[in-house]
DNA sequence: AAATAAGTTAACGTTTACGTAAACGTTAAT
DNA sequence: ATTAACGTTTACGTAAACGTTAACTTATTT
């Protein structure tokens, strides 16, 4: 068992790779509710770290910390009426995933494109204008 | 033929659901070129429609106007130099997109996770409290 | 040609997501 | 018991991506 259950503020912060400042922010704006030791230092659980995570990924995403938010907070509906609002909101959400996936995969195939003809540009080049030494 | 080749910035904005001033602050940043008319106002050719459309599904994409201006770009490099240059980075980009669409995936997942246990609590609940009519 | 609609620049305002610094309390190491 | 090292709150600063308003010019409509 090497898993640890508590972490610092720094802990997570290095792990992460983002800054302390970020992460009382992110409880600032109630993303966020780590325990607090008797001195008042905050104390991460594994959940804490779990949600971290997932706000980060929501982030690389280019999720706003709203939308985000809004997704993680799906947790924890325990309410009959809140859970079918969430679960149509959830629909929603995964359709605007899907829709992204596939315009990622477009931005992918123009990419490529691009690609293609550059190295096509680039052989003419090389041809015409022998070749420069290294 | 009934594709129109010029646009006026309150043409584009409406097509796109967007303010002429978003229109003009990309131009602002050297991310559109337009013409202009006589009388200075802008005109947009298909070409201009076309890069607006990109950097529209870059946005929402979650990609800053610098990535977006840098992957733009790469349609209009010519010295070999900078041909090389933009393979390396494009082929940077198309790394990324591919993991960002694996986050993506790994998102959905979990958004259909989470929505496979409200339906299963939804039901608890239901069945306990008997129906509540509507 | 007069009125209305649409466009222009310039400049200041706003929101999001933190960075940075000050001034101070807590924990760990020597 | 002192230092470091780390943590805390408060508050002001900042970059990106526009929004908003003003003051004015150009196009379009009637």
């Amino acid at each position: 068992m090497k898993e640890k259950k508590e972490y610092t503020i720094s802990e997570l912060a290095k792990e992460f790779d983002i800054s302390p400042r970020t992460i009382r922010y992110y409880e600032e704006i109630g993303l966020l509710s780590p325990k607090r030791t008797k001195g008042n230092q905050r104390i991460f659980s594994r959940k804490d770290r779990a949600r971290l995570k997932l706000i980060l990924r929501g982030k690389r995403l280019g999720f706003s910390l709203e939308e985000i938010r809004e997704m993680v907070e799906m947790y924890e509906v325990s309410e009959p009426e809140q859970i079918r609002v969430t679960l149509k909101y959830g629909d929603k959400r995964l359709k605007e995933i899907e829709e992204r996936i596939q315009e990622l995969e477009m931005l992918k195939e123009d990419l490529l494109a691009i690609r293609e003809r550059l190295i096509e540009r680039l052989k003419e080049l090389e041809g015409k204008e022998g070749k420069k030494e290294k």
